[in-house]
DNA sequence: TCCTTTGAGTACAGGGCTGTATCTAATTCC
DNA sequence: GGAATTAGATACAGCCCTGTACTCAAAGGA
């Protein structure tokens, strides 16, 4: 009754690299539908259009493969340059709100479980999934801007130059929903700028 | 050969509010040490040293008891009155980030799962166990700087008010630990009172 | 004291996931 | 075309948890 040994779409049946691809897709979908709790074996297997086993194979324990599917899905947020210290910051935290990158710090609070049995925390899985030690979106902006003249060359705490993005970070992680325009402006003209002691926008 | 029908420390069989009370810490414990994926009635009842259907008999549902349980222990966080802007703040977020509100604020992302389930958040939770409306810890705190002549009474927004909470918070969810001395000193001296516009400790 | 309430122990069917084993047949390699 | 892989299906025992039902006995009230 079922199609037997048939992909989902009726292709041939996968193999290799193409079925390692579309498990970790399925894997990424049951992670941001059904949180880590629901992120099982079984689940990524019945969503791949596989079973149980062909998972095992690869990647023995849960850990494995959730460190497959984050590394797929973890990328740089896109750091815009438009000339102006206040576009590229708010510009900035626009790409990190949205859906993409958004998904991904949502995501961040669904493996509270993991990190707990784990042990370890977001800066960790961090640093562990993107290179650690080069610049950070904030660094480059404010760089940019010192270069255009636009602020003083004057020594800041990392601190205050990253500011934008955990406040943003923090709103995600406390309301579970994407941050709205205003609130970004709010981060950017009220606390960020001031702060840099930059002309009011 | 266990002792039936005798609480763990041997005493009488515990009745009515009492038992209630020994449930709710077991629960409590329970979530700090499992998170919300171990916070099973299975769990909770033989932390208890009781049976799960003394427990299903007042919370039918799993997150009826987790409701009874964060609500017997979430509390207000004691605000400092030491005469200085400065040592309020940093006593605050001290306070804060201590191990029982720190411990709430850790645990908030432990329970992911439930605020995914039930389509809620962290700040939904919060207006639901605390009485919404009431001044925060860091209004109280500028308005009381305001009284002393310490900074001047000016409109301020609500993001830089309560700005340090937001940081520590962000902080504590990101690393998953208690945040340090250092943290929260920067916080204070190197981002809130500069933007107060109050003069640097 | 008797009676009512209710805590504690136990049992049960059911559901979901885990790992592993086994079989088959599709695909690829030569 | 034949052989070696390996995807896909299925089955299994095991574990943990869920709700519910049914006891029995302890505590408290009248």
């Amino acid at each position: 009754m079922t199609l037997k040994h048939r992909a989902p779409g009726g292709a041939s049946r996968r193999r290799g690299p193409a079925l390692e691809e579309a498990i970790l897709d399925a894997a990424w979908q049951v992670l941001v539908e059904h949180g880590y709790h629901g992120f099982t074996f079984e689940a990524v297997a019945a969503r791949a259009g596989t079973s149980r086993p062909v998972l095992y194979r690869r990647w023995p324990r849960r850990d494995d493969l959730l460190l497959a599917t984050l590394a797929k899905f973890w990328r740089l947020i896109d750091v815009p340059d438009t000339g102006s210290l206040r576009e590229d910051a708010v510009g900035f935290l626009r790409n990190a709100g949205d859906d993409r990158a958004g998904m991904l710090t949502l995501m961040s609070v669904q493996l509270a479980d993991y990190f707990r049995e784990a042990g370890t925390s977001l800066t960790e899985l961090r640093d562990t999934l993107l290179p650690p030690g080069r610049a950070t979106a904030f660094e480059t902006i404010v760089g940019r801007a010192v270069e255009r003249g636009e602020l003083p060359d004057v020594p800041r705490s990392s601190r205050v130059v990253n500011l934008p993005l955990d406040l943003l970070r923090h709103d995600m992680l406390v309301t579970m929903r994407r941050v709205p325009e205003e609130s970004i402006a709010e981060i950017v003209d009220e606390v960020w700028l001031p702060l840099l002691g930059a002309p009011p926008g």
